[in-house]
DNA sequence: ATTTTATAGCTTATTGACATTTTAATTGGC
DNA sequence: GCCAATTAAAATGTCAATAAGCTATAAAAT
């Protein structure tokens, strides 16, 4: 009786969004846009008003943002947009190389030549948005190349995973938008993954990826270091 | 105001913990250890009434293991333990590859002699469990070297996410526990793992940790279609 | 003046009832 | 005998009210 019911599967994915689901997403995308800034209360008789649901959706949508480490819960006392810890950003970064590194490694050997097309358009983006000074879509495009090879080795769990370290991330990206200190110089490592991936070879691949990350973490500890003096 | 309740973070830690949490990590078990089997319906009334709480607790425990892969919940319909799919399998591998990869690098870099030991005592133990024949020390004491290499770069939520991975392919493991094709193998590549790490050498250590784990998922993926056939 | 204690105000946790949706069986028609 | 529409049962999603716990303020005692 029980095996019956999961022939239901395929009926699941195409169905209107629960309200936790709506106010997750919605809760996410304004913590990571700083929308609602580190420390902010948010108080759920309040979000269930606002949104116009019960408390419970409010509730289990926050557990799920606690769970992913952007908000914290005090029980019978509060909850609260995660600050930026230093040690957050640091294990989410080491989080995230560990995945794309063996994301890139592995995409690096069944790559199809319609994925590098992808790549090398993306790049084309790059430098577009480069000589234009669009720091707004060089930005956007950055997040979509490690997207696209991430999504080569069709796994949707790291995937998910690496979304989830970029959440974290991306406050303190967006935190720091604008004193992007190196723009050139991360176009050049995206080139030289791109080589990388292009020549089908797995641990220049992974080296590459691993020593622009490295670049990526340097500029995290820089900036948290002046956050935390200034 | 809401800076201030922030101080309570310390005292957070150490309370008793909350229904959900209980009810979370007792069903987790259960289908861990295979005592609710893959397709078990979980019915949220029945769940409600044997841990006598009201069904709150249960609806979120559920969607954590849900978000885990351990559960699977169709609404309105019913909720069931997860099958084993080899597509998870898979996934749980790679993700798994990855964190381990990673936290031996990494660890290997910032070692004390402490834990050095500590691995070097896991591999004694491991060495009686294999002359003895006890597959199950020596099982325990197989999660027991991995975890430990982990939580030298204390990393918690890498740890996490591990130990989430794990909780997938254990699943696949007390499956066909006691079929346990090569356990001298098994030894005689943690051995080569830890020489790695005594000699400092993070690529050496991360390549003797991907030759492991290579054959540790073919050993899955041979499971997996023997099951599938017989 | 300082420390302790009691109280009041918030906030989350939990509850039990209700609404919505899906699934399966049953009935009626062909 | 078979198919379709209807109906009933069952499960989860949602809600609004209540319970329980924490924080901070203020009063009282040392």
């Amino acid at each position: 009786m029980s095996r019956i019911t999961k022939s239901s599967a395929e009926s699941v994915e195409d169905r209107e969004p629960t309200k936790t689901d709506r106010v997750y997403l919605e809760l996410r995308r304004r913590i990571r846009d700083l929308e609602l800034p580190p420390g902010a209360q948010l108080n759920k008789n309040e979000l269930a008003e606002e949104f116009d649901v019960s408390r419970a959706p409010i509730s289990e949508a926050l557990a799920r943002l606690a769970n992913e480490g952007l908000v914290e819960i005090y029980r019978q006392s509060g909850s609260f947009v995660a600050p930026i810890r230093n040690q957050d950003l640091r294990e989410s970064m080491i989080i995230r190389t560990a995945l794309e590194i063996e994301a890139v490694r592995r995409a690096t050997t069944i790559l199809t030549d319609d994925d590098l097309e992808v790549l090398r358009e993306n790049l084309r983006g790059q430098e577009e948005a480069l000589e234009t000074h669009d720091l707004a879509r060089l930005d956007a495009l950055d997040a979509a190349f490690h997207a696209q090879i991430a999504s080569i080795i069709e796994c949707p769990r790291l995937a998910s995973e690496l979304e989830s370290c970029r959440a974290r991330l991306d406050r303190q990206r967006f935190s720091s938008l604008g004193s992007n200190e190196r723009p050139d110089d991360t176009l050049r490592e995206h080139q030289r993954i791109f080589d990388a991936i292009a020549s089908r070879d797995p641990e220049y691949a992974a080296s590459a990826m691993r020593a622009h990350l490295g670049y990526v973490y340097t500029a995290i500890e820089r900036w948290f270091e002046e956050e935390a003096a200034g």
